[in-house]
DNA sequence: TAAAAAATTTAGATTTACCTAAAAATAAGT
DNA sequence: ACTTATTTTTAGGTAAATCTAAATTTTTTA
């Protein structure tokens, strides 16, 4: 079975939103694929009648394990895109996604197995998120947000809670990146700020809303 | 400017006609594009509007400036792409014309320098096609018909005339392919068939059919 | 629990790229 | 030149993915 590049956002934009809360509605799909909410609608029908997704009107959606499979080799081809793209054509990992997000929709499976092969089968993109294998299985990443991360143990950034271009802005300015060493030296009850020592940077603060949207692992 | 996929696929067909004779028809169109006359002329209307080509009824048509530069931003792409997928991705070069037709359509033009850079700004495709710079420049090859090639002069295939499947069967069985080292022993003017020596292997005669599809170059 | 607010769906239109069938222009044959 | 054949265009229609506006269902709240 094919599908439009339409139709897979659609099922990617699901399965994102599914993660986090288990029925998915249409207001919230709306939001993320900047549509208006009569539109998805539509195409949830058309998605329910491909046997995609399962969907009762009122009620929200929920992928089948048909929508499953196709979000992760989505996922699957965006990840890799990404890998390549700051791992063999030397982008920035924070210029990466526009572009993956085209590249995700070539359909070709040989050409994606034959990049994997090439790039070393990788485990997790540069942004720290985990690439599931052809089958669609993916390592569990251990990763923490910086808020719940104890004091004075080494830490690593090893993704990051969103895109935007004001996040990477401010990221860039403090030279914080993914694979960035840290430790975390106080954290500040009255606004939630943390105080944090950057390898071969003196220690600064950050701010609440940054610190959330950090995810470290363990060295 | 931004086109869509349609819309470029229709103007690197006029680009490819258009090396063959002055102005294109069509019905030359809608044998390349596997589409009808009626949706040919509705289309031609569309890319006058945005002034790609100049059109009239009746006429034909004809690539403007602007619409062969997007042509060989195109031609670059697909070329390029054909090059990473034989050179890096280990595919083979008979297997690579139809996912450079998906990928040729990627808009990222950071993405294409930073693809050619990471290949070394090749000159030819994997076909012996020429791949033509980031301003449209591309080098002329001093390619020639095997059947205008002079007898017992060693000579390298370099291109193919054609990409179907039909034909690359037949190359694959006669262990023919593009780099591949031969002679020509004797010319047939009876059937126009050759006879030919590779390297490698015993002589053996090719049809006229095939030989006007092969293209050689002096070694 | 009944009215108000919010979320969702339906109805009807629009745009893009295609189609078929019929009409018009050009080219060919005698 | 004039009739026939071919090519091309027009007219009208379809399917996909979107939209706005109105209707419906669900949720909230007073």
């Amino acid at each position: 079975m094919i599908f439009t590049s339409t139709e897979e956002n659609y099922i990617k934009a699901v399965y994102h939103l599914q993660q986090e809360s288990g029925n998915v509605s249409t207001n919230a799909l709306a939001a993320e694929l900047q549509t208006k909410a009569a539109s998805i609608t539509d195409m949830l029908k058309k998605l329910k009648a491909k046997k995609l997704l399962s969907y009762e009107r009122y009620k929200g959606v929920r992928l089948s394990g048909e929508g499953k499979k196709l979000a992760l080799t989505i996922v699957r081809k965006h990840r890799l895109w990404e890998y390549f793209l700051v791992n063999t054509l030397q982008f920035g990992w924070d210029e990466v996604h526009e572009v993956a997000e085209e590249l995700e929709h070539i359909s070709s499976k040989k050409l994606i197995e034959k990049l994997d092969s090439f790039l070393g089968y990788p485990k997790f993109d540069p942004h720290g998120d985990p690439i599931p294998d052809n089958l669609g299985k993916m390592e569990t990443q251990e990763q923490v947000n910086l808020i719940d991360f104890p004091l004075n143990k080494p830490a690593e950034i090893c993704s990051v809670g969103s895109q935007s271009t004001a996040l990477l802005e401010l990221l860039r300015h403090k030279q914080i990146g993914i694979g960035s060493r840290l430790e975390i030296k106080r954290k500040f009850s009255f606004d939630q700020s943390v105080e944090i020592k950057v390898k071969g940077q003196n220690a600064f603060t950050i701010s609440q809303q940054l610190a959330q949207v950090l995810f470290v692992k363990n060295i």
